[in-house]
DNA sequence: CTGAAAGCGCTTACAG
DNA sequence: CTGAAAGCGCTTACAG
């Protein structure tokens, strides 16, 4: 790489000082509008652009913000990426981009470097295998501005952006029992992690609302990705569990189920109504699920940054507090249309 | 934010000064063991961690890349940045993530602003209407390593990251051809954009090997997004164009004829054989595309950041080369499942 | 309106 | 084995 241009290099061509080059650039008013012409003309010429590692060094600020996110290569995570990544740049922000891969120590060491990285504040969807908060804990002490999304730990004094999973859940899986289904099982999320937990809860709330006692046997905990949607359907078969609907945690847990039973018995497919979190990404050509929680990616991600980015400013406590943006419950019809479903009219 | 506990104040607990506790911390061999032992308890204990920033400015290494993508919140987007993440990770890199949003202006202030953050090197996937190289050029005149991915621009002496677009169409189109279609349409993508260029070129050639002539008023122009789709095929049923196969410079253009078949007249569906480069992240669960070229999102990514970090060091020179990352050509069959196309067979 | 001094937290090169 | 000096490129606070 060329040396790069710096401020002594303007100040020389035109016997000034680097600070009143540095002040002229920054269009500080103590430079008098000629002088500022002129060193504006110079740097331009010689392509000067400032050194924002120095700058930050003196200014102890980066205008960078950290992600750590469990998958990117999913159609969620990709819209919530998109989110941040929008929203932050929308006030002058960068974001350094890391992945976990569901792994918490992946996780950690990510956030370790991030925070030598100087980052002015962290957003952490967190992966299904944490369990230590250490790592939080310190961030904690040090007063690192750290807002969860999607997925988070609780009681550890960090805002956090979800959808209300309990509530959806609930309601869809009662939008089910109204429309006939009665036996309804559930490939779920770990009881650990806050999604898994929330949306279970809501099923089994659902259930006990309209008579039904939850059976622990039709539900089977697992991750959130296809394999386990499709062990699980295994599971499910072994047990010999007879159902009219199937209720999957994730978009990912439904396609794995969708493609088992398309193995085991394609006529289930009609059979067994399907009910997930979170859809393809793809609107209206995917045969599958019947009924989804629209989980907002995008929104979630803005609403994350903004969150976080008023916490660095100050103007945000942060306070265990949790920020619900809503979902919608959608059907696709047998024309592969996507519509809201009326909660009143079933 | 709290304040942080920098090399002094390490220095200061034990008697020692900063260079010591530098050198101590970075395992240099000027320092005893028992000193290191001392000097990375009192780190642990008091909580240090390296300030990155401080350190690239006397490094001038910042151990970082600048990824500017046109999108993220697709597929492929994500897949691609899913492989740079992953392979800069491995060799000890961190992104900084930035999104054009197919906007040229942006794209070129990303540019800007990743430089003047001062990462090692560039990963760009250029936005569609990107015509104005003088960024490039300075770039190139900063000897600032910087390596294409999918989409590039030709002769600026960078390397580039791409699938054989040309060959792949036309080794598609063929297949259409042999299987007996004979009318095949084209929504493609602007001919200044290399995909658009090549894949369109591809498309031409297997036409005329098999004795037809392309007829231009079956070619549609566009960009690469689903409406751009849905208007193309409203405009080929506008000029009455006949067809019995649709080839689509993309999977979201695809879609989008795929809807605006479904409007028009849903038997079409069945009858026109439909092909596209790019598939939907759902593998065998999509009814569309019948056939498609699968981009290796990736595979792109990893080895794109491989070029880019032995550019970084040195190993590799930037020279106006096309590595061609392998594509597979596949078939959705009647039951979802995804196979093959042996073209030899057909 | 312009500049000299000090410092951000670290590393490199040189002394002892 | 340990340390004093200089400097990375910039900004802040203070003089003149």
């Amino acid at each position: 790489m060329k040396k790069r241009a710096t401020l002594n290099d303007i100040a020389q061509r035109l016997n000034l000082t680097k600070v009143s080059i540095s002040k002229a650039l920054r269009d500080h008013p103590d430079i008098s509008e000629a002088t500022k012409k002129r060193v504006k003309e110079v740097a331009s010429e010689i392509g000067y652009r400032p050194n924002l590692i120095a700058r930050s060094l003196t200014s102890s600020k980066t205008q960078t913000i950290g992600v750590v996110v469990p998958k990117i290569a999913h159609s969620f995570s990709a819209q919530v990426v998109a989110g941040i990544q929008r929203y932050a740049n929308s006030r002058g922000f960068v974001i350094v981009l890391t992945v976990s891969d569901e792994n918490p120590e992946l996780e950690r060491k990510h956030i370790e470097s991030l925070v030598s990285m100087q980052v002015e504040g962290l957003l952490v969807s967190v992966s299904m295998a944490t369990r230590e908060t250490e790592i939080y804990n310190w961030i904690r002490e040090m007063q690192i501005p750290l807002v969860f999304f999607d997925r988070y730990i609780p009681d550890l004094g960090f805002n956090s952006v979800v959808i209300d999973d309990r509530g959806a859940a609930k309601e869809a899986v009662g939008h089910l029992i109204k429309s006939g289904c009665r036996k309804i099982a559930h490939l779920a999320g770990y009881n650990h992690v806050s999604i898994g937990r929330q949306r279970r809860q809501g099923y089994e709330e659902a259930l006990r609302e309209h008579g039904i006692e939850p059976d622990p046997r039709m539900v089977i905990e697992g991750d959130v990705g296809e394999d386990s949607g499709y062990r699980g359907f295994k599971e499910l078969q072994a047990r010999n569990i007879e159902m009219d609907a199937l209720f999957s945690v994730t978009f990912p847990v439904g396609l794995g189920s969708y493609v088992a039973m398309r193995e085991t018995d394609p006529s289930m497919i009609d059979r067994i109504e399907m009910l997930a979190f979170g859809d393809s990404g793809i609107r209206g050509i995917v045969p599958y699920p019947h009924f989804y929680v629209e989980q907002p990616g995008k929104e979630i991600g803005r609403k994350a940054a903004e969150l976080l980015l008023d916490e660095i400013e100050g103007s945000v406590k942060p306070e265990n507090q949790l920020v619900y943006v809503p979902t919608r419950f959608l059907e696709t019809n047998s024309d592969f249309q996507v519509t809201e479903v009326d909660f009143n009219k079933s």
